[in-house]
DNA sequence: AGTCCACAAACGGCCACAGCAGCTA
DNA sequence: CTTAGCTGCTGTGGCCGTTTGTGGA
């Protein structure tokens, strides 16, 4: 039995969505994810049915059950004889699906207990369609079910950009082996997946592994492309919810990869404008979700068991570039939403966390007792004004 | 709307030295 | 091939100067 709605308390979670880190059973998380455009960005996807605590970004089709990649790994990565089992990525969704469009995102759907049969109550005559019926929304949110077609929206400045950049070149093959490709539908919500480079990425069960920031620096001119957006509009960034969704993708990163680089990420995370590290990040999710969502349907493996990545998701894996028109809103409601994005932001910057990872404990040991003089160690036995131990100064 | 100022926060460098990797004899 | 010795690099925490961001006048 799985664990019960964030959100009602009362019905079984069963898809995860990973801006709002809540599992939700399916009534609410239409609930929540109809109530505005933002919302309807969020990135969902199946919860973990073993820890149900993170978003499932595989399914065992011999145990007809859905994992993270904690659990994935726990569960086939150790024993030989479930390591052989067929295992399917798992699409995230945006918007609102019916019963069928999860149907079609999910060739399991129907096996995934009581999924089916709640889908059908609640879900049933739902249409992703209902969600925009704003029509000044349906570009980039309805509509958008292939990336491309956003390019050609995009005007020829930003077109042209585009075109140079790798991240349309990269588009394209459905990366999903176990799954059929599948035609694009307008009908259907945007499927959010990382493309063929993060999926292979994914796929391997060290992630990351291959992390290679010289490879960036070889986009560099791509980079410098795609991250001049951000400089100049940065408020239109925030408002996508940008800077939370970088820092969060960039700590999975160095947490699944390189420790060295968590420190530097996590040193710079507020400072993102203003280095190098972070735009070559910024650069390489875009380059990775666009694959995706140029790609149409493809799987959300880089998810992983990433926790946090659910903003970047959110954000870039809907398929609406940082420098998409914004929407022909009234004025007052993006007015709202911005400030709502931006109150959200600061109030997640207040309460994240740097825990600082110590390699060499036995280095902090040292310089927990060495002596200082102004902060900077000093030779044994010199004068100090600062030790440690006694937390007295020796002049 | 644009400029200036004050304040707060963040950042980066500095220091000594144990431990580690790589190299040579 | 193994071992010892050497060299160069890394990382550790607190302080401080500089840079950056923010809000009010």
């Amino acid at each position: 039995m799985g664990s019960l709605c964030d959100f009602c308390g009362d019905q079984r979670s069963l898809v995860y969505c990973r801006s709002d880190a809540a599992s939700l059973c399916l009534s609410c998380d239409r609930n929540v994810h109809s109530a505005n455009a933002l919302s309807k960005r969020h990135s969902r996807t199946l919860v973990c049915e073993r820890c149900n605590l993170q978003p499932a970004y595989v399914r065992c089709v011999e145990e007809k059950a859905s994992f993270c990649q904690n659990c994935d790994w726990s569960a086939h990565g150790t024993d030989p004889s479930s390591s052989t089992h067929k295992r399917q990525s798992i699409n995230c969704y945006s918007g609102c699906p019916s019963a069928s469009e999860l149907s079609s995102i999910w060739p399991f759907f129907s096996d995934i207990p009581s999924m089916g049969e709640a889908c059908e109550q609640k879900l049933g005559s739902m249409s992703i369609n209902e969600n925009h019926d704003n029509k000044a929304r349906v570009s980039p949110e309805s509509k958008n079910v292939s990336g491309s077609a956003q390019v050609a929206d995009l005007p020829s400045k930003d077109k042209s950009r585009a075109g140079k950049s790798s991240v349309t070149e990269s588009r394209a093959e459905p990366c999903i082996l176990d799954q059929p490709p599948r035609p694009s539908n307008e009908c259907m919500p945007k499927l959010q997946c990382p493309g063929s480079t993060a999926s292979a990425l994914c796929e391997d069960d060290n992630l990351y592994d291959g992390f290679n920031i010289d490879d960036m620096d070889l986009e560099l001119e791509n980079y410098k492309e795609v991250f001049s957006y951000a400089l100049n509009n940065s408020e239109e960034f925030f408002e996508k919810g940008g800077i939370d969704s970088l820092f969060e993708r960039k700590d999975m990163s160095a947490s699944a990869g390189d420790s060295n680089c968590r420190g530097a990420i996590a040193a710079s995370s507020d400072s993102m404008l203003s280095t190098k590290t972070e735009p070559i990040l910024y650069f390489t999710e875009m380059q990775s979700q666009s694959n995706v969502s140029f790609s149409g349907v493809i799987n959300d493996a880089s998810a992983g068991d990433n926790q946090e990545c659910g903003s970047a998701s959110s954000m870039l894996l809907t398929g609406e570039p940082p420098w998409c028109p914004p929407c022909l809103e009234s004025s007052s409601i993006q007015s709202a939403n911005r400030s709502n994005a931006v109150m959200r932001y600061k109030e997640k910057k207040k309460n994240r966390k740097f825990d600082k990872k110590v390699r060499y404990a036995s280095r902090k040991a040292r310089a927990d007792v060495r002596k200082r003089v102004k902060g900077r160690f000093v030779k044994a036995g010199e004068t100090f004004d600062y030790d440690p131990l006694s937390e007295t100064r020796s002049f």
